[in-house]
DNA sequence: GTTTGCGATGTGAGCGCTAACATAGCGCCA
DNA sequence: TGGCGCTATGTTAGCGCTCACATCGCAAAC
């Protein structure tokens, strides 16, 4: 047996008594090879603990089969959980995944994470970075190479997955609404995400069918620290009685915001998150939120992606069918109840706890 | 100019009027190559946007800029942040980044990881999976894959890169005694996991120094959920002053656990987590931690593990000098205090919020 | 009995690059 | 002035695979 040097295809066919192309016919199922001849070379295949070389293959039929993923890298949950979504159900469909995580959100971050992603010679891309920026820069992308996108509408560039971030958050304002509450504050992400600019439609439509007034929203960045920031300010403002968050993180922040201020959840204020993180039920008081099922965004991704990939690039051209968005649900725990008669009023008890 | 086809090295060899050899010679920054013809080559690589194949280097000499990572698919703070770490200094690197995440933490699963790495053609794999079995799985790792771990301290199979687990949960626990804790319990994650024992033997050493006892450790699973548990069962049986939680997921759950028992942090119990995630610091009370410096341990990881590629893979046999590990810090926050003189019993005034 | 057709296999070229060697051109010394 | 050694460049042969095509049987068809 040979040493030190791993089996080739010519090893195998040479030990099946056949030519390599038999081989790499086997290896790709393809249906011209007699059941016997078969079954000889896939036994020669174990014999020689044969792995075909990624590389070889790659470039002779000029297609990987790697799945290239730009992400951003904060270690927020939702885009975490969309990456392990797609690297699941990439693997189902025999694609690795490889990552570039976005150091800048601009054109030339994007660009740059792309570039570096079809250097390592991706068969296609998927970009979780819900953001203008990053939408506008996929519209340079040459359509030779295939490319998805997750939660970005970004009017047809690329195929678009995305939970349908309107209807989530009209189901978070409604559910306040129906408990009596008439005035909803809304803490939303940066301005920028795509994600903010639904939630924030959602809030307001869901508002305007009410007949209610939207007041002004109040930005965030994701973050507990900015949704904490948030809930300073409203509880200064004083008469706060529901708040829709933008997250969960900045739903946390703002709890404790409140909290630090003397004002109770939900007996003085409601909140209602989004993301259902895996601590949203284990908050004080447990969070009530809106769900997104990312492991589904996921396998529409590489679904659409494979697609694509395996669709012939000229016919790419034509537009991308849009694919039906996924609808989040309402989640609903404790950190939600019926307004009080009054409402609170300002600093009524401030303790630091 | 060629539409349709992207450029080649040999385009660019005849518009620079140089063979292709020298092309790559100057891709390669090889010093023979004269001033004025590297400027030329530049140049013509410029004009036609010349990116090399991947592939066909990687084909051509045995080696890819990949670099494959072994993590685990549950979106737990420590592997997520170790992994944004890696990714950055990969990229530093000229490394690019593929993942595989584990589906089964037992032996064939991390082998069918590795194996969909490796079939990748990797240059080289990083394992971030702090597990008893997985560090098992790595002795039979060939010599010639190049491979480093973060976390598993698995005598000398691999060079492996770890936070000192120890010491961080010395700190939390010489934290809890000298407020003037006599019984710290702890919460551990999962006992098969190589963070858990070292966490539980600085709890245990700590403990022991100050010539106070070790109660039975309480075993959790790194979720919120166990925490809680922990904590309930914690409340019920009394008396408890301190908890030092094998992470912060743990640590909140567990405060919820005690809020729902009319327990108070810190008045009644003290807590402290680890790991020091972003939002530990607006929980109700922000939460006393050790935090882990992530991103250092994702440096060095690519630092070992290039060399390591980069060195014969005959010479890999002799043994992989100790990497020094990564000291965690403590972390003040509200959720510690000094006992209070009674403790507290059991039930004392349940409120279920 | 020759032809046609088709399923099963083999052959050669080439994907885009690098390693190893070959060669050309130059200045330098004896 | 020939020969040496040096540097800058070109040439050739792969890396391990797949594609397109050629070939070989063997059965059905005339």
């Amino acid at each position: 047996m040979n040493y030190g040097r791993a089996a080739v295809m010519n090893d195998v066919a040479r030990l099946a008594g056949v030519s390599h192309q038999t081989v790499s016919r086997v290896l790709n199922n393809r249906p011209e090879v007699s059941e016997s001849t078969r079954e000889r070379v896939l036994d020669a295949m174990r014999q020689l603990n044969y792995r075909p070389n990624a590389m070889a293959r790659g470039l002779a039929n000029r297609r990987s089969r790697l799945i290239g993923v730009v992400t951003l890298e904060t270690i927020l949950y939702g885009p975490a959980a969309t990456l392990l979504g797609i690297e699941r159900a990439a693997g189902v469909e025999g694609y690795g995944v490889s990552i570039s995580t976005l150091e800048r959100i601009d054109h030339d971050g994007v660009l740059s994470a792309l570039e570096s992603l079809t250097d390592q010679s991706v068969a296609g891309v998927v970009v979780i970075a819900p953001h203008g920026a990053v939408a506008r820069a996929l519209h340079r992308l040459p359509s030779s190479v295939a490319a998805v996108a997750v939660e970005a509408e970004i009017g047809g560039a690329v195929p678009t997955i995305f939970v349908d971030q309107v209807a989530g958050a009209r189901k978070a304002v409604e559910h306040l609404i129906q408990l009596g509450h008439r005035k909803v504050w809304h803490v939303s992400g940066p301005p920028d995400w795509l994600e903010t600019r639904g939630r924030i439609e959602g809030w307001r439509t869901a508002l305007a069918d009410a007949g209610l007034h939207a007041p002004a929203v109040i930005a965030g960045d994701w973050s507990a620290r900015s949704g904490y920031a948030a809930g300073l300010q409203l509880a200064a403002q004083g008469n706060t009685t529901a708040v829709f968050a933008g997250n969960d993180q900045m739903a946390l922040g703002m709890i404790r915001a409140f909290h630090e201020r003397g004002i109770r959840v939900p007996d003085d204020v409601s909140i209602v998150g989004f993301d259902d993180i895996p601590e949203a039920m284990y908050l004080c008081p447990p969070l009530t939120t809106i769900r997104q099922d990312f492991d589904e965004v996921g396998r529409r991704c590489i679904a659409a992606l494979v697609r694509l990939i395996e669709t012939d690039p000229r016919d790419r051209l034509s537009p991308s069918e849009p694919v039906p968005s996924v609808t989040p649900t309402l989640i609903v725990r404790e950190s939600t109840a019926e307004p009080c008669a009054a409402g609170h009023s300002a600093h009524n008890s401030p303790r630091t706890q």
